[in-house]
DNA sequence: TTGCGTGCAAAGGTTTTGCATGGCA
DNA sequence: TGCCATGCAAAACCTTTGCACGCAA
C-alpha cells in the first residue's frame, strides 16, 4: 500500500489533458505543449505521471498504427470505461463512449458466431466523425 | 513502376509467417525464429520486407497496447481485409475477419447514433477467443 | 549488365531506469 | 523527518536511412 503526494507537475499534466479531452496527445506533444505555457517538465516525469494517470483511470492510452508514439487523453469522467467500447476519429482524434444496447447485440454476435468474449474496454472502433467527414 | 525481385530472403520471411499464420511477430520476433533455423538476415532487412509485405496485402500489421513493436500477421489470403472489420484474441494473438451481415449493422447504428463513419478494414475487435477462454 | 535487394553502420525517436536531489505531508 | 516525486543522464529498444556490395533477371 503506497500513498501519493499531490504535486504540481502532476496537476499540470492532468488539467492540460482534462482542458483539451477531444484530443489526444503523446508524452512529447504534452511537454511541448506545457512548456509554451512555463511550465517545464522533464520527459520521465511525464512519463512516470502518464502511466500512473492511466492505470487509476483518468487517461485512456493507446497506439497508433503510424506512429511508433504511445497516445493518451483524458477519458471525460467516464470511469467505467473498461466497461464499454469507444470509437476514434482518425482525422480529429476525438474519442466516443458507445454505451448503447446495440453495442451488446453486436458483443453478443461476436460471441455466438465466433466464440470470441469481447473485451469491451480495450476495443476501439475506428472511423471519422460527423465534423471531419464534412469538412472534406 | 518499379519491377521485384524474388529472393531468398523475401520466401523465408513470408513462408514463417505463412506455417505460422495462427500467431503475429514481431520484426525480432521474425529475426530470432529465423536465426534458430540457421537463416540470418539482416533487421533493416526483415523491416523493409516486412513493410512491403503489409503495403501488398500479404500481412497486416498493427500495434499492440502493450508493446512498444508493431506486430505482423499473415492474412491468409484474405485479399479484401481492408473491407471487413477484424477480431483478436488477446491471449494467442489469433486473429478472426468478421465479414457477417451483423458487422454490417452494427456499422450502420454507429453511423446513425454517433455520426461516425467505421472504416472496417482499421477496426479490431479485442477480446479472448473460445480456445483461450477454455485454456484457463 | 542493370537495377533492385541486402548487410552494415549510424542515427533518430520513444520509453525506461538508476541515482541524487527536491518537495509534500 | 520520512517518503514519494522530480530532474538528469544514460541506456535500452524499435525503426529508419545512407551507402557499398551482392544478386536476380
Amino acid at each position: 500500500m503506497k500513498s501519493e503526494y499531490k504535486t504540481k507537475t502532476r496537476n499540470a499534466i492532468i488539467d492540460y489533458l482534462k482542458n483539451n479531452s477531444d484530443t489526444r496527445f503523446t508524452a512529447r506533444d504534452i511537454c511541448k505543449a506545457l512548456e509554451k505555457e512555463g511550465i517545464e517538465i522533464n520527459r520521465s516525469t511525464i512519463y512516470r505521471n502518464l502511466e500512473r494517470l492511466t492505470s487509476e483511470g483518468s487517461l485512456v492510452s493507446y497506439k497508433e498504427n503510424d506512429s511508433n508514439a504511445t497516445c493518451y487523453q483524458y477519458s471525460e469522467g467516464h470511469s467505467h470505461c473498461h466497461e464499454h467500447m469507444h470509437a476514434q476519429c482518425t482525422e480529429c482524434g476525438k474519442i466516443f463512449h458507445l454505451d448503447d444496447e446495440f453495442v451488446h447485440d453486436f458483443e453478443n454476435k461476436v460471441k455466438k458466431e465466433y466464440g470470441m468474449s469481447v473485451n469491451l474496454g480495450k476495443t476501439v472502433i475506428v472511423g471519422v466523425c460527423r465534423e471531419c467527414a464534412k469538412g472534406k
